[in-house]
DNA sequence: CCGCCGTGTTGAAACGATTCAAACTCTAGG
DNA sequence: CCTAGAGTTTGAATCGTTTCAACACGGCGG
């Protein structure tokens, strides 16, 4: 059923080394003995069985990227830019998804260590990493995506969410706006505490200016709808006149309650408002809304390349971690 | 550095044979000297290696599942059926994305052959599908999900477009619309065809009753809304009373365009809306949207249904074809 | 004519798990 | 005391590739 090298060579009348060495070091090999080989792989429609190719090497060209849910864009352009990053040292990235559940995450982890992957980049669902720990004693590269390593060492590839809600609350208050209001929650949650983090300091710089918490259940749209309710009031009754959501779905929530609501609040003119992600509905909602964009692409792509980095030299215990800057894409929701 | 069989039996006193029973035919073996080996496992941190047994078995059992674009939640939600099923019986899924490219298909392909994955489900790119019949000549399982094999005997698993199209059509014609109009292209993608057949189908059974069809250049939210445009014209001179869209972006496009342009057009009072594909969007636009669904999650666990039963009984030519019916959800956007 | 070098090529060992015929240990029945 | 048979355990062979020490060959300088 299966061809082998041995078929492949009695067929070329060369012995498995040299098909090896067709294959792998083609320049150590007579170009008419080359020739010879690639006829009979043709011919007999050979394909290298990657399992046994990856026993003698011990480690396959496989990385492995666990996301906390595929359905989000922000992880499948990290894929994207991983991919792009892994193909041009001829790895290959399988993406699989934790769909934030602990369980699964343990289990596509063991599958990962069975395989020997090359590498592991993950988002990980809780703070324990003495799993990953473990992968990583047993010779495994591991990187943290979208996560800080704080004590555990693992090298890192991050966003500065403070720093994006700071460039979010700056950007308001540059447009003279002073009573802030900052949607988001729970803020258990890192990210969401972080970027609120951020717009307090940005508040807490100008003078006059204040910040009032709009606290969510969870980042969706229906829950920015429900604070959306909430802020229309606040408006009203206290002046708010710039809005911080803590990200897209809930900042376009908040934009069709304020401006479909009985007695509807103008977008921007009485109160602007500015998303987080910049997802492509942000861009698309009735008043295109502002929001904060990380670098998605990137993340992932430096992600593989501290994966390479280790590979190279596993001993090195300094790991690196990289925190890219946040940038705000300006649109209507903002601008008069 | 790697733990393998050998020091696992030495430790457990046993030989590699034994171990192996233990971890695959733990009932062969004596209680007391099960757990012997379960704790030398423990101690050592011990991980099967899968490359090796792989390459003995001469199979993974790992599925690949290719899909066109891993944004598209009826991938993910595909996805998310196939991975459910999957470990059922104890295989993973590995999620791979061609985005639409023939390379990037063609490019997965070779490395999944290479892995001799137990099966792939794939969406192919193009019509062409000789690269699938060497892999199946190879020996590995295929299926087609979301498109039907037509003469190429492959199994598949898709949905009824043509009813799914005549569903939606249908919903507004009991509502007693006569002037229906269908937004969708470019018609060359077999699904929007379908669709548009369907709903042509169901007109043509009513007496009275038109389809209008307007063209677009992608199913996008921009595309929708310049549809939209075009039907807010046509509303008010040809008294369209119904408008099937061939996705729900489309859909949400032509709302917004009808509710909020110049001379606002009422949905569902002026004229009633069927969308495509039940993305979460679609019930949380400003009037929540009728939309046509598909099973997703159950195509996805077909799928891996029809692949587990050709590794069964490889032999058996006759390729079962499975074709889902959709289902109608109504919203707001066709209810008065 | 010999020794040496470089270029190509060879083939056996190794990777780590599974398999399976054979060997071993008990028990029960004769 | 012997033996059949069930229950356990053994260990060599095997999967397909890569690696690498060793070898073959031809030419070249001495």
């Amino acid at each position: 059923m299966a061809v082998s090298v041995r078929e492949v060579a009695a067929m070329a009348g060369v012995s498995v080394g040299t098909v090896s060495n067709v294959l792998n070091r083609p320049d150590h090999v007579k170009p008419d003995t080359v020739e010879r080989v690639h006829r009979a792989i043709d011919e007999l429609g050979y394909v290298p069985n990657a399992a046994a190719r990856q026993l003698r090497a011990g480690r396959s060209r496989a990385l492995a990227l666990v996301v906390l849910d595929v359905a989000n864009p922000f992880f499948t352009d990290v894929a994207r830019g991983a991919e792009a990053r892994a193909a041009e040292d001829g790895y290959t990235v399988l993406l699989a998804n934790s769909d934030e559940s602990p369980e699964r995450e343990a289990s596509h982890l063991e599958v990962f260590e069975e395989q020997r992957v090359g590498g592991l980049l993950i988002s990980p669902v809780e703070d324990d990493l003495s799993r990953l720990e473990l992968a990583r004693d047993r010779g495994i590269p591991v990187v943290l995506v979208d996560r800080e390593a704080g004590t555990s060492g693992f090298p890192s590839v991050s966003v500065d969410d403070v720093a994006g809600g700071a460039l979010a609350a700056r950007h308001l208050l540059d447009l003279g706006r002073r009573r802030l209001a900052f949607v988001g929650g729970p803020l258990r949650i890192r990210q969401v505490a972080d970027r609120h983090r951020g717009a307090s300091e940005a508040v807490a710089a100008v003078e006059g200016a204040s910040l009032h918490l709009v606290g969510t259940d969870e980042m969706s749209l229906d829950e920015g709808r429900r604070a959306g309710e909430v802020l229309r009031a606040l408006v009203r009754e206290t002046g708010i006149d710039g809005i911080v959501a803590a990200n897209d779905l809930l900042a376009i929530g908040v934009e069709r309650a304020l401006l479909f609501g009985p007695d509807p609040v103008q977008v921007p003119d009485e109160v602007a408002l500015v998303g987080y992600d910049d997802i492509s509905f942000a861009a698309s909602a009735v008043v295109p809304i502002t929001s904060v964009r990380q670098p998605r692409e990137l993340i992932g792509s430096t992600a593989v390349e501290l994966i390479l980095e280790q590979g190279e030299r596993p001993d090195r215990a300094t790991a690196r971690h990289v925190v890219f800057e946040p940038s705000l894409v300006i649109r209507a929701s903002t601008q008069p």
